[in-house]
DNA sequence: GTCTATATTGTGATAGAC
DNA sequence: GTCTATCACAATATAGAC
């Protein structure tokens, strides 16, 4: 019986393989090196996940899957528009708080590859079509300005995605390179994005 | 007497070099491809530039000088703090339209090594420092809400940069791969991201 | 399942003829 | 300046003992 706490070797070449995969890309990662994170020899990765792009592709669906949950709870609720986008900024600033690397290293698959991540969003049920009906209905229910639905749910992942993506640089230049400042910078974020949507649509 | 019709090797090489290292970044990017590229032979790639760490330093130092005259020019001119935004959201979307690798690229290298990259742009005389400042004096002389200008800035730069980054995602998501409709939508951003600001900043 | 040893191929870089 | 040949080493992957 397999003992359900020390992490067994799958977990332990998974968790170094997240690291190092997301830290440098899929070209930029090293067998090796996942090997040495995972503290187990380089062949255990061959025996478990038999090649580097098997590999590659568990830590992207784990990636992946790290937003999922929380995109889908906030787009199913059956809340007001206003409120959806509170929720989504929230969540997704919070999730992207706690794994930093997560956006270059999707935006990069983004341009490798982007027909299959298409696909895994399908699959995971991900379906932008319809917060984009939602926008549409709101905006006749509660009389607000006609804007481009896709303008606004781009707008809204781009001012979530870009500070953290952006991050060395942007501490560096405005921050003095203090990074609890900003991380209060991010939190703060958190209520700015909304209402920063919110007053523009008011004000159109 | 050298023809200047005719691309010398170097610059075959570095047109070359362009291509590859944007596209698919530092370690993606590999020495013989580069020469296939430039119809060139490998060796001549060292002969020119010695080591891939000098060949990048180039290139990326074009991508970068990409955009620092248009920057500079918008932040230096003395217009308001109003027309600004919309000039800077113009030029900063109409280069990065023309060279739509570069975002990504950028982004790779702000993690990758955002000290030389903040050297640069103290090199270049890029300062935000002061758009910062000016954001302050307008505030007050206009008399309009008063934001923190760190997250003015950060918006701007997420909303002309992330389209581009993502872009093969969202125009397969958005617009069923038509490339004419992505343009026209990054184009109408030229005029939609200053009236999204100006609107959300006249609405506090 | 885990290890050592090794095969195989890729990749940056150099030597030296022309 | 340009080419061919080749080095040195790094990286993915496999074979086979235990």
């Amino acid at each position: 019986m397999e003992n359900r706490f020390l992490p067994s070797t799958e977990n332990k070449i998974l968790a170094a393989a997240k690291k190092v995969f997301i830290h440098k890309g899929w070209s930029g990662a090293r067998m090796h090196e996942i090997a040495e994170e995972a503290k187990i020899n380089k062949s255990l990765l061959h025996y478990y996940f038999r090649t580097k792009e098997k590999l590659f592709e568990a830590v992207f669906k784990y990636a992946f899957n790290k937003f999922v949950p929380s995109i889908k709870e906030a787009l199913n609720s059956d809340k007001s528009l206003f409120e959806k986008i509170e929720l989504i900024a929230d969540q997704y600033i919070s999730v992207l708080i706690k794994n930093q690397f997560i956006p270059l290293f999707v935006l990069h698959e983004i341009n490798r590859n982007p027909e299959r991540l298409y696909e895994l969003m399908q699959q995971a049920g991900v379906r932008p079509e319809e917060f984009f009906e939602q926008i549409q209905q709101e905006m006749r229910k509660e009389k607000i300005k006609n804007i481009d639905p896709r303008q606004l749910i781009i707008n809204l992942l781009a001012l979530c995605v870009f500070p953290i993506a952006a991050k060395p640089l942007l501490q560096r230049v405005f921050f003095e390179n203090d990074k609890r400042q900003y991380r209060q910078f991010l939190e703060a974020r958190k209520k700015e994005i909304p209402a920063f949507i919110i007053n523009s649509i008011k004000s159109g």
